[in-house]
DNA sequence: TTGAAAGCGCTAACAT
DNA sequence: ATGTTAGCGCTTTCAA
């Protein structure tokens, strides 16, 4: 390649020392131009700025990198799904990280990949990236137990783990987005509330630390309560493993009461319950997880605990960028959002209600279950 | 910054050289061996190779890319939406671009936001990408007829325009996924066969291509037919807005099907529907799009065109990096994947069929549709 | 407030 | 099959 020959192999692409040139001005001073630096005349600024927009100039960010040592960018490892949980943390991360004038890498990690998460930072690393953000985490090590699957990386950059307590070691390690415990016990405890014995648990795969999170929860609130643990059924997030469980479910007529790990298994639940025959809230109640977009509107419309995902988001990432740009400083404290519930027609009283939830009505539990929450939608349940 | 300090700011990150010391080989020659290229025995790649293992060398992606005028990335704009079709298809692209060795970088466009597209490629590429890919396009002009809302782009790198016909203008632009209209006139046809007169439509926003399409097809299909095309009813891609626009439709008893331009309207149709009165599929007919994982699992079970992301993402890939590999190239032909329909029970024969109806049983149309396609779910229609 | 010089770590072209 | 020599376009000192 000859010298001068640019990205498209015709017309040279302007440096920044041809916008000096035009400019009448040293290459530095555009540089402090561009990079905002002070000591810079506004007279000057003004000639290089109208160089640089006559030349069609736009800096390099290669060069930038390498001179610099920093990138500027933050790579994010989440999984390949179209799952609502997953995607609207990458969502909310793509926001958070263009506020802080970052730009964004994206690396998938495949479910049941070996390398997996490890795998995905290194190739982040390789790119050079500032921090990383690992969304919803997933043990990978076949162990089931908490703290069995530690995920070690030797990241010599700030790490961010959203969505589950950090089960990462790497020399910088932030985490944000670890509420979904305290969330499935306000789930749980609004179907205790309603005079239910107990309340079952259609868990998510037990991989994912949400997953583990929300059983974990779900447990020590029942546990709290004196009530019975019934056995746990697991799922894989998807409606067609909640119809699965329903088929089973329905077969039991203790159950009267389910808590879901995300509303996708709720609908397929709610689906096998009604083809059994069992009504839903009539016979048994049903909670969800997430509040996608169409939980308002499936048969019946499902209460669920609503996720914060941009506040998670947002939050982590000021945290981040400021462990990246202050490398000694102390943390920024965390904060955990509120924790909400949505109530809609899926959840009501058991049948036979049993000793003591005599007194208990249709009480509305703590959290954003006012007449805004749930009224917002028809609760009535159809046909 | 003293040399030898690298990104954490201690410990100097090693460079080719030194793993090139290390071996005892000239500094080419470990370039040699990290980009696979020939002329390197065994024998020295594998000392190459064990020295930076040694070291815990990695190469610098930012020299790389400054030194070769590739930055061997692919830049993607989408949506900052959680929906399930963008989000499916950005899912596909990542796969896509990684299996094709290029970094991924992403950048949302806020719907609304008039520099929209055009902004965001421009991020992309003072990143220096070396292709873009634009996912789910959308009219930020205004307008609303075809064509008015041409995106300009000065893109100096081939272009993808993903899910709808382009209205990009770039130097070198390609387009995949464009097959909406054929997947609605399925849809369409599929009501149609059923016995019905005509079908309504309730479009997805008109700003977006993608709703154009379908809205185009749906029309084209009715016209070919000898039907009276009704007046169409505008979404906004949520079940809360299908929600709305079936409080509107279920009044009047001239409507006995329905196509929905995505499923979460499907959903939130059917729910106004039942609310009102009209049962699903006895009164009205429902047909979705997109064939989100719930789709099944709803009550009734969606009748629904499902769409083929990932062979899009991966036949547009494909033919993209074919466009940067080889500049002057012709390129690569495009292969529209093949159309579906699965049907399940959102849709049967209308209660009083109009003439010639008579000979129209529960026929099961073109596409996927087989024991295979709609058996795997139930279809009764619960309770 | 501005400029000059010296790299950042790699790839490209040309030896050998 | 391997080594040498120049940059790539910026930021970083340091000087003026």
């Amino acid at each position: 390649m000859t010298r001068g020959t640019g990205r498209g192999g015709h017309a040279a692409a302007p440096r920044s020392v041809d916008v000096a040139r035009l400019a009448g001005v040293s290459q530095k001073t555009v540089s402090r131009v561009f990079n905002d630096e002070p000591y810079v005349s506004t007279e000057v600024r003004r000639r290089v700025l109208e160089a640089a927009e006559e030349l069609g100039y736009r800096r390099n960010d290669a060069a930038r990198a390498l001179a610099s040592g920093r990138s500027r960018s933050i790579g994010v490892v989440t999984l390949g799904t179209a799952l609502y949980g997953p995607v609207s943390l990458l969502m909310g991360v793509e926001r958070a990280v263009r506020d802080t004038g970052y730009a964004l890498r994206v690396v998938n990690t495949v479910e049941g990949d070996p390398a997996g998460i490890a795998g995905a930072v290194d190739s982040l690393l390789d790119q050079g990236v500032d921090g990383i953000v690992v969304s919803e985490p997933i043990d990978e090590s076949g162990g089931e137990g908490r703290g069995e699957g530690e995920i070690a990386l030797r990241a010599d950059v700030p790490v961010l783990v959203l969505g589950a307590p950090s089960p990462v070691t790497a020399p910088t390690v932030l985490t944000a987005g670890g509420g979904a415990g305290l969330m499935a016990r306000t789930a749980t405890e609004h179907l205790l509330d309603l005079g239910h014995m107990t309340v079952h648990h259609l868990a998510g795969p037990q991989r994912w630390y949400a997953a583990r999170d929300r059983l974990e929860g779900w447990r020590a609130t029942l546990t709290a309560h004196d009530r019975e643990v019934p056995p746990v059924v697991e799922g894989d997030w998807s409606a067609a493993s909640g119809h699965r469980a329903g088929r089973a479910l329905a077969e039991d007529p203790g159950v009267t009461a389910v808590f879901a790990a995300n509303d996708d298994m709720a609908i397929g639940l709610i689906r096998a319950l009604l083809e059994a025959g069992r009504r839903v809230p009539e016979d048994v109640s049903v909670v969800g997880f997430d509040d996608t977009p169409v939980a308002a509107f499936v048969t019946p419309p499902l209460t669920t605990v609503p996720q914060p995902f941009d506040a998670v988001a947002r939050e982590g990432l000021k945290r981040l960028v400021h462990a990246i740009e202050h490398p000694g400083a102390a943390p920024l404290p965390s904060s955990d959002p509120p924790v909400g519930l949505v109530v809609r027609a899926s959840t009501a009283p058991p049948r036979a209600p049993g000793p003591g939830s005599a007194l208990t009505g249709r009480r509305r539990p703590r959290g954003r279950s006012g007449p805004a929450g749930g009224a917002s939608v028809p609760s009535t349940t159809a046909s």
